[in-house]
DNA sequence: AGCCATTAATGCTTTAAGAGTATTAATCAA
DNA sequence: TTGATTAATACTCTTAAAGCATTAATGGCT
């Protein structure tokens, strides 16, 4: 059975006239009387009583008529959602963010997203960057704010705009009043950093410009969360670095300084697989140019 | 499109491989690429990503294949129910009787055919012959017993056998004693009967029967039903005529005796549409006709 | 690094299912 | 009785789909 079959017999059923449901499919009355007669013997089913003169539906024919008409819909309602997901206008798309992502231009892409596909499901969850990796690892995640350096065999890496750390420092501290600040003036501070394993790019990166500036920072405390961070250097405990957006939020017993030259920096980007096909993923990712471009034509005014 | 790509499309899904799908169709692998591709052209979706080497289903793809798969188990289903409908096996059947049917051999008839055919879903309610009548016209009945006569342009009628009523009188009444009783020895009598509109065909046979044996009866009151009846004879209202097999169930200040010559009597028979072509309904009879058999078999021995 | 096996695609031919045309047969209404 | 209506039948024709032979590309294996 095909659906053309289907098609025909429910041509007739609307209509009970073979000449008229011919006409409406757009064929002759004799193909359609036997493609109708060709179903009945394969079903080995009357579906029809016929006179000469007339034509009415049996009791099967009545219950093959609403399965029809039901099959009939689904397979338009496929054909149309298939398309639709093939567009990318239907579907679920599974992100994660780290902490900080969520202080950056990260949430007015989520919302432009949200707002012209709202048809696709989100499905948001924060996880530092080891973690996206390991759930792009297990086809878990679709796309990822997160820090580079990571895995780009698996990966493809769009960088976004670079994201420089300040010093925070107690409010009363002696280095809080001078303004050119180096990484050198630091040498004989106390750090508290972000523990090695959470960021070690991060980490190596801080370690290695110390080293430039020509000492060995002296760790006393390592901490994952910023805010946290920014708490006990007001308590005195030592000195910290944090994301430039995030000092807002700070302590007030904390200031903030820029450093001059050499400063830790991480440039966030955003990650997905290099086999993912999914339309729905190109889709976020033209949101995130567009968005980007839009930035920079709204700073250059 | 139509249920071939579908099916195409499903074994290539499974087997991720055009040649042993192909097998599996027993067709050959240019016949089902060439058929896929057509299906992906005319989707205007690609289902596959594929390799020279590999194929695999693309996101639209995964979501197509879960719909086709559905459609096919519904066509499945389809074909399956309809066969069932048109052999009989399932659908839905209204049954009517008359109070004193259900004294009869339409009990076990019921039992039967709930036996036989447990998947048709079986409606029963009590009718007088008229409500009946009037239900075969709006099309609310399949299967009634009913008593003739009743209008046969409309109606199919099947006797069944044949009913005596018996007389009900008073245990000491003086005619008790007398055994071979006729109707001409209650011309005398108080006569309770059934209403006329309840039944027209039995109140004018009694009528017509006693005016036949030279009275016309002295009717004292008119009552439906026959339990009511044989209550009312009991207490000296008058006499009565009732059913020979409910006479069992009577009153025990109450006997019945059988007339000798002319006597009331109604033949039930069982009634459906002349045009009622319900493979239901054929076989609701077909059990009628060999209960019967049965019946007289078991009566011959 | 090169060769062979594997596998999907392409070009051409063949087949058969389905559609068209002309006609018939039966029924109902006037 | 006749004519209009309508489904079925007989035959021919068209075309979509299948088969066959071959190509092209890829990946594994020595």
């Amino acid at each position: 059975m095909e659906l053309r079959d289907i098609r025909y017999f429910v041509a007739v059923a609307d209509t009970l006239h073979f000449g008229r449901a011919a006409e409406r499919l757009h064929m002759t009355q004799p193909a359609l009387s036997r493609q109708i007669r060709a179903l009945e013997t394969e079903l080995e089913v009357q579906l029809f009583r016929r006179t000469k003169r007339s034509v009415k539906l049996t009791i099967a024919g009545h219950a093959f008529l609403k399965d029809a008409q039901q099959i009939l819909h689904q397979v338009k309602q496929t054909v149309s959602t298939t398309r639709r997901i093939a567009r990318g206008e239907m579907g679920h798309l599974r992100l994660s963010f780290t902490t900080s992502a969520l202080r950056s231009i990260v949430p007015e892409i989520v919302r432009e997203f949200r707002n012209r596909y709202p048809d696709v499901q989100l499905a948001m969850t924060e996880r530092c960057t080891h973690e996206q990796v390991e759930a792009f690892r297990d086809h878990q995640l679709d796309v990822g704010f997160l820090y580079p350096p990571v895995d780009e065999t698996l990966l493809a890496i769009t960088p976004l705009q670079p994201e420089t750390w300040v010093v925070a420092l107690p409010k009363d501290h002696p280095l809080a009043l001078r303004q050119p600040l180096t990484l050198s003036d630091l040498a004989t501070e106390s750090f508290i950093l972000h523990p090695r394993q959470e960021g070690p790019y991060l980490y190596n990166q801080i370690i290695h410009l110390c080293q430039q500036a020509g000492f060995y920072p002296h760790v006393v405390q390592e901490v994952a969360a910023c805010q946290t961070r920014a708490g006990l250097v007001a308590v005195g405990i030592g000195i910290a670095f944090v994301p430039e957006i995030l000092q807002d939020a700070g302590n007030r017993a904390v200031v903030y300084r820029t450093l001059k030259g050499d400063a830790p920096s991480l440039q966030m980007a955003i990650a997905r697989r290099h086999d993912d096909d999914s339309p729905i993923v190109q889709q976020f990712f033209q949101i995130v140019e567009e968005t980007f471009t839009n930035a920079d034509y709204l700073k250059a005014n």
